[in-house]
DNA sequence: TAAATACATTGAAAGTTTTAAATATATAAA
DNA sequence: TTTATATATTTAAAACTTTCAATGTATTTA
C-alpha cells in the first residue's frame, strides 16, 4: 500500500462521526439505515451521506444496495493491508 | 483509547508529508534534522516544524532535544494502542 | 400511477488545515 | 561576545472539509 492510499484511509478515519458510523456498522452486521444514523449522530442526512461516501472512497467499506437501503461490509482486505502498512511504513 | 484520540492520531497520519517524516525517522534511528527533511520533502522549514508538531501532539512520537537538534522516537505504546483500538473500535 | 421513503447530489456558508514569509529563540562555533 | 545554525512561533493567504437546505433520483407501498 503506497503512502497516498495510507493517507486517504487515515483521513477517512480522522473524524469522530465516521468512526461512530464504522462502529455502528460493526455492531449491526454491517447494516446501516442512513436515517437511523442521522438520529444517532445528530447530523443531517446529507452529512451522513457525505461521511459514508468518504469511507467508501477510501475503500474501507463496501456498499451493497438492497431495495431502498444500503448494507455495508468492512473491506477486511484493505483494513488488514492498512494495518500492516502502518507497522512497516 | 477513546474515539477522540483515535481521530487525532488518524488525522496526524492523514498527510503524505507526515508519513514521509515518520518513515524517514524510522530509517534514521529516530533522528531527523529538520533542515534535511526540508530538502527531502521540498517544504519550507516552518512547514516541517508544523508537521512534526502535529505528530508530537498526537503523541505518536516523542521529542528529545540534543544540542541544537531534536531526536525523535516512535511512541510504541501509543502506536500499539492505536492499532488495537482500530481492530476493536 | 400517486404518494411516501431512502438515499444522493449540488451549492454555499463556516470551520480547519496547510503553507510560507517574517520574526524569535536557543545553542554552538569563532 | 559576535556570528552562524537549528528550530519554533506568529500571521496571513490559499486550499480543503464539514455541514445543511434545497433538490433530484430510485424504489416501494397504497
Amino acid at each position: 500500500m503506497n503512502l497516498k492510499q495510507i493517507e486517504k484511509i487515515s483521513k477517512a478515519l480522522g473524524d469522530v462521526n465516521r468512526l461512530k458510523i464504522l462502529r455502528y456498522m460493526q455492531k449491526h452486521n454491517g447494516k446501516v439505515e442512513c436515517t437511523q444514523a442521522c438520529k444517532l449522530l445528530t447530523l443531517a442526512q446529507p452529512s451522513i451521506s457525505h461521511h459514508i461516501k468518504k469511507l467508501v472512497e477510501a475503500d474501507l467499506i463496501l456498499q451493497h444496495k438492497v431495495g431502498r437501503n444500503y448494507n455495508y461490509s468492512l473491506n477486511q482486505k484493505v483494513w488488514d493491508k492498512y494495518q500492516k502498512s502502518l507497522t512497516e511504513l
